[in-house]
RNA sequence: GGCCCCGUAGCGCAGUUGGUUAGCGCGCCGCCCUGUCACGGCGGAGGCCGCGGGUUCGAGUCCCGUCGGGGUCGCCA
């Protein structure tokens, strides 16, 4: 090593010593006759002192990010020189020798923990926007969370495999990225949505336990918390049921929790899907905060208010609402119109107790009379109302609940508020799925809401397929601050019961092996029973290090449209490489595959 | 694909009801400074106001379009 000593780890301890450091500076302060240099490298930043005997040659021309080689011995600071907010501020090093194995050029932008910086500037550099404290520290984050996982999982002797991302498509459901094959013109790779099929056929192989950190890849528009290409946590186990998935994967999420000295309460608790949404209007539920969804669906039933003569009518409390200026509670219609609804009817519980606002004369005097404690309303909320399709409406009032706690800063953003949602349906009807422009795997009525090799639950195994309607799968999703974490099932491992399923979807044999034809004949040589889980690496990492974006917890992350800006990918191809690729290749029957 | 917000010096931003020479901080360049630590002082350079069109005597400012970025709904575990 070219150096001797880390300059961030330099103490009191260390005076006396002749040390040789290697960094950048950080930090130039000339007085003349004598300059102060922080240098900076990995471990942290120390101050060298440089004199006038050293500032000669090049080091006299030393400039922010220029990197050096130091030598100099650590000397304690006077009392009055101490730098109490810097780790080695009780010490220096005074230089004896400054060599400059590298000069730098001015900078996009400062290496500065107090300058904002854009962060399109950020990413087209960076390498440079690692050098900064805040960004390394996010990346070394989640070194440390891969490993507190990884160590997890082999306390629990997992096995760990890498799975193929050159492949066929998996059945996940969202858009594939394709990789057209040189040498077969006209068929095309597609990189994995996720190593589902593998993982399955791993625990046929025997494998028992296994897990992975997986890249995925999946081709939709992106979000703050979605990346064309993400990280997943993969885990499949064989002989459990799903009190052993979920027992294991709270042993790993305690680890990577851990991290940052944080002690998950266990078991965390669990609530069904059908719970979740009718107590707050969403399948990932945030329980940092209150005011959860109330049904007023009986208390209205003989309404004379035409809007609330509807299937499901319920109400969300506002705290403190009622004061709210007119053009507030006309912004709150906005919002609901913003989301397809049609407004938000609202009551003002005003502080003599009367009730104000457009919708209260509306109606009955009864309903009136009781309507603040039906819903838990103190003088001086606001009651939010929907009324309409059970579905949507809860959707509503959940987003609303969410957003009235983002307003009124009713979220404790200190806690990590975990909880499994489990028994979700396991079909939906195909027509939600096509209204919703989700692309229906079979062409059935019903369409799988988790997987098509998601298992029932075993009360429901003789009878999800005569009435798939009330069929709950053997499913379960991690929450944690409103967030999904990842979620997994319980495999169906029996021939018999897959096709079930796939005629449920209304797959014919012939189209379930045509998609999933070798996991099927993977099947038929003595699958065990199996199931697993995967989570979501970026996600977790960025709730583990506080940041609002999972790009902050990725070293290189995609912009907008899928664009990396700093490699300026995706980029166009030489007329040679398209011809090479055989993109153009043209399908020799009409409808050789999928 | 819909909606909302943002594009002004290398970076972060200001710019009045449209008004003549577009500012501030940091950074950068030069000089000075022996105890600073987000050092300080003096001086200086740096702008097609994202791009294209329009309205106007006059556009950074108003209108239309377009490109880029961010958010959100659709979509996506």
């Amino acid at each position: 090593m070219i150096r001797t000593h880390d300059a961030g780890t330099l103490r009191a301890d260390n005076v006396g010593q002749t040390v040789t450091l290697a960094g950048w500076v950080a930090r130039r302060r000339d007085h003349g006759g004598v300059a102060f240099l922080d240098v900076r490298d990995a471990s942290g930043v120390v101050q060298v002192v440089a004199r006038d005997e050293v500032l000669t040659g090049r080091a006299h021309d030393l400039r922010n990010e220029y990197v050096v080689k130091v030598t100099g011995s650590v000397v304690a600071r006077d009392e009055h020189n101490r730098n109490p907010e810097l780790p080695t501020g009780d010490v220096e090093v005074v230089a004896e020798g400054i060599e400059v194995l590298n000069t730098a050029a001015p900078l996009p932008f400062p290496i500065d923990e107090h300058v904002e910086v854009g962060e399109e500037a950020r990413l087209r550099h960076r390498y440079l926007d690692l050098r900064r404290s805040g960004p390394a520290h996010a990346i070394r984050m989640r070194s440390r969370i891969n490993k507190a996982a990884r160590d997890a999982l082999a306390a629990h002797d997992f096995v760990e495999v890498e799975t193929p991302t050159l492949t066929r498509s998996t059945p996940e459901g969202a858009r594939d990225f394709l990789v057209p094959a040189r040498l077969a013109p006209g068929s095309w790779y597609a990189l994995p949505q996720s190593p589902q099929l593998f993982k399955q056929l791993l625990m046929v192989a025997g494998m028992e336990r296994y897990f992975q950190i997986a890249r995925c890849y999946r081709d939709e528009d992106f979000r703050a918390d979605r990346q064309p290409e993400f990280t997943q946590l993969d885990i499949e186990m064989s002989f459990v049921d799903q009190d052993d998935v979920i027992a294991l994967m709270e042993d790993v999420l305690a680890a990577m929790w851990s991290t940052i000295g944080h002690e998950i309460p266990r078991p965390i608790p669990r609530m069904t899907y059908a719970e979740a949404m009718r107590r707050f209007g969403s399948d990932k539920p945030d329980l940092r905060m209150g005011q959860e969804l109330v049904e007023c669906t009986d208390y209205f039933a003989d309404t004379p208010f035409r809007v609330f003569q509807a299937e499901y009518v319920g109400a969300v409390v506002m705290p403190g609402g009622a004061s709210q200026p007119r053009k507030q509670l006309d912004a709150w219609q906005e919002w609901a119109k913003q989301r397809g609804a049609k407004g938000l009817a609202y009551v003002l519980v005003q502080d003599d107790g009367e009730l104000g606002g457009p919708v209260a004369k509306n109606l009955s005097e009864s309903e009136r009379a009781g309507l603040a404690a039906h819903v838990g309303a103190e003088p001086g909320d606001c009651v939010f109302f929907g009324a309409g399709a059970t579905k949507s409406t809860r959707a509503l009032l959940g987003a609303a609940r969410l957003e009235i706690g983002r307003r009124g800063g009713l979220i404790d953003e200190d806690a990590f508020a975990f909880t499994w949602v489990v028994d979700a349906p396991m079909f939906e009807p195909a027509s939600d799925a096509v209204a919703s422009g989700d692309v229906a795997v079979g062409s059935g009525a019903w369409t799988a809401v988790h997987h098509a090799f998601t298992g029932p639950k075993p009360e429901f195994a003789d009878t999800f397929d005569t009435d798939p309607g009330s069929a709950l799968a053997y499913a379960y999703d991690i929450v944690c601050n409103g967030s999904e974490l990842g979620g997994g099932s319980i495999r169906i491992h029996q021939r018999e019961v897959q096709e079930r399923v796939f005629a449920v979807m209304g797959l014919t044999e012939a189209e379930a092996q045509e998609k999933f034809g070798f996991l099927l004949d993977a099947f038929a040589y003595g699958a065990p029973p199996h199931g697993g889980i995967a989570v979501g690496m970026d996600r977790i990492c960025a709730i583990l290090t506080g940041s609002d974006s999972i790009r902050d917890v990725i070293a290189f992350p995609k912009s907008g449209g899928g664009y990396d800006p700093l490699t300026a990918a995706p980029a166009p191809i030489t007329p040679e490489q398209r011809k090479e690729a055989g993109v153009d290749a043209k399908p020799e029957k009409e409808q050789s595959a999928q």
